[in-house]
DNA sequence: CCGATTTGTAACATATGAAGTTACATGAAA
DNA sequence: TTTCATGTAACTTCATATGTTACAAATCGG
């Protein structure tokens, strides 16, 4: 199955993004991610929707972060974009006329929905600060700074 | 993202297989699941190879369930289909140089490995046999016998 | 007002992978 | 030796995540 990698995505920009002191092109958020100014667009559309962005036009303008780190979870992030389904397995029929299906199902969907609840849960326990923290370990660690993390990498 | 239904298809097989009497062909499979009599061959194989199914050649050949059914758990069966994976969601990119993205995916990882480690351990914990307890609580419930159930429905 | 810059979005194109299909070889039973 | 069945390779189809093009709308500096 081809993997959905909007939350990848959108988080390693967002983390980008709270580094920088100036709102951020759709272009330099592309280049970061590897990626097309109208994906970035479209995905960080979710964002500005529910608040945790905010976008302007014009010259000077772009993406800036709106939203308290600490106070912001992954878990708000993934419903942002959308809530993609996390799980890649599923049912070989919906309407199961059959009762061997429906047993089948019955089981299987008990499985899924705790898989969904246990990665919500992660994600509810990691907040944006968090993640932040995790990147500045990294930075001390290999001795690097900053501006060595600004993408031409 | 397309869901891989290997899983749900065979188990709804592998049901029906312990309620006949006489292995069961392909083209009979195919009409339980609703698919081509290869693609269940496809599938049975990973079964034959681990042991679970024995297939027969010739008139009056066909597959034979060759395993315990309360002592295969459903992890056994996946195992068995290839593990597919469980995650719909992945990294942008696998070979970071940038240490933002390595603290993001390190942190997503950690929640999938967390949710596939969920997902086998609930399958572990369910047997074929307990799915098939399942299926006649869910006959007697409904008064429907065994035949109706042979998928003309 | 004008032109440059940037977001917003629709419409279309590409790529990937699960599932379906065709074709034919192999083996077993009557 | 014919018929029924699996075994498997090769190809097609279909869904859908992602990428691309095109253009409208908004904003800023002059």
């Amino acid at each position: 199955m081809k993997r959905d990698s909007k939350l990848s995505g959108i988080l390693h920009v967002l983390l980008h993004m709270l580094f920088m002191r100036r709102p951020a092109t759709s272009e330099e958020l592309g280049a970061m991610m590897g990626t097309n100014p109208v994906v970035v667009r479209r995905v960080m559309g979710g964002l500005r929707e529910a608040g945790f962005v905010t976008a302007a036009r014009g010259p000077g303008g772009g993406w800036t972060v709106a939203c308290d780190p600490a106070a912001t979870t992954l878990a708000d992030i993934y419903r942002a974009v959308g809530e993609p389904s996390a799980i890649a397995l599923g049912h070989r029929t919906e309407m199961p006329g059959c009762l061997v299906e429906q047993a089948v199902n019955a089981r299987l969907d008990a499985a899924f929905a705790e898989m969904a609840a246990v990665f919500e849960q992660h994600l509810a326990g990691v907040t944006l600060a968090a993640l932040s923290d995790d990147f500045n370990r990294r930075l001390a660690e290999r001795g690097a700074s900053l501006e060595d993390q600004t993408h031409a990498s």
